[in-house]
DNA sequence: GCAAAAGTGTTTATGCTACACCCATGT
DNA sequence: ACATGGGTGTAGCATAAACACTTTTGC
């Protein structure tokens, strides 16, 4: 039986929240949309080849990279067998790459606009986006879509594209702020708004806390 | 590359969450405890190879069965790279049928006392017990543990004994009767209590319904 | 009657929501 | 000066925690 491993890779360009696609240039399915994906080799885990083929589609390592679930319809692929560990990982989509993206004509798309794609792998995508509100909700994930350095209304525009909804920012600020993970920086951003905002950075490896966004 | 499937069984006896593990009865590593597992055949998914183990180790079917995660390590099996798909399974214990049991040496072992176990499957339990605290805590899932009919307070000892704390009787009780899952009988049970408990039941079909134990 | 466990009520504390208000700056 | 978006303060509401109280029965 074959294994193979698919990631949905998520990031935000300011706006919205995107996911990156490829189209695909080998057989089954040239030229549909597809998640970016590659097979378990015979030295490796499903994690290393899940970074492996992340490192090949972006060109950068030690991505946010985490197991979602596993396919294993036995029709799920027309030419043969194979089960595929689905992976999402979040990547801050200003870090990405340009230069390998055309070797594999790789895309980033809204949620919205996502085209068909081949085999299960619509069902991954909408599996992956539901994890990553579940999982956000509770846990400091988002932080790692944006740079080391944002500001508070870019964050809360991240969390109200994930979540489509809007949020108060006098709440959102004070919550994110109590879970004492981010740091104000003295410096400002002005670009677009008139006061300016306040750069602040993020405490990566602060274990265990966790929050809600109101 | 093999593709198998493991499952970790849970089981409430009134007085303590239990996992049920078997004997091996074939090679690698005969007459250790293990996880009881199997392989994906060509005609069938996970999901079915899953549920195929369960009824031939338990004799039910539709039991509460949930994909955990996927392992994938090199040398996880000392013979042949095989990648396993975790799973967990919620059983009422008493439904539990002994006769298949002798077939595979099975036994039903409190958490705090579960033997060694063979290659990740130690992983695998703990896995499977933290997701099942972190889904119970959110999602009507341990009713899945008890008889179609039980009471508030043996409720009340099994969300005890898996998050290992005490919880207030009345704001248990409210907290549960919230929900509106669940309904009071008319009866009583009158066993080893001198007032007696009321007998409730509940509703399973109800969707989308959450709740966090108080 | 008394002990033991079931079940109910009540007070207090906490946290969240909504919204008003102030601040800094570009035009 | 004023419009715009950033940031702070606060009153009211809803929920949760702690604990006192009542009920029912076996002994």
């Amino acid at each position: 039986m074959i294994v193979a491993v698919d990631c949905s890779v998520f990031g935000f360009d300011g706006q919205h929240l995107k996911i990156l696609l490829i189209k695909r240039g080998f057989e089954p399915c040239v030229e549909e949309w597809s998640l970016m994906g590659g097979f378990v080799q015979p030295d490796e885990s499903a994690d290393e080849a899940a970074n492996r083929v992340l490192k090949t589609l972006t060109g950068l390592s030690g991505l946010y990279l985490e197991q979602l679930q596993t396919y294993t319809k036995v029709d799920r692929d027309p030419i043969e067998r194979t089960v595929s560990i689905a992976f999402f990982a979040l990547i801050d989509i200003h870090q990405y790459e340009q230069r390998l993206n055309d070797q594999f004509h790789a895309e980033w798309f809204k949620l919205d606009e996502i085209p068909d794609l081949i085999f299960d792998h619509p069902q991954m995508v909408q599996t992956a986006r539901q994890k990553l509100r579940y999982k956000a909700a509770l846990h400091p994930l988002l932080f790692e879509l944006l740079p080391q350095r944002f500001t508070l209304p870019l964050l809360q525009s991240l969390f109200e594209d994930v979540y489509e909804t809007k949020f108060d920012k006098g709440n959102f600020s004070r919550k994110i702020i109590s879970t004492g993970m981010l740091i104000k920086q003295k410096e400002k951003d002005r670009a677009g708004s008139k006061k300016g905002r306040f750069i602040i950075s993020w405490i990566k490896n602060i274990t265990g806390r966790t929050f809600t966004p109101s």
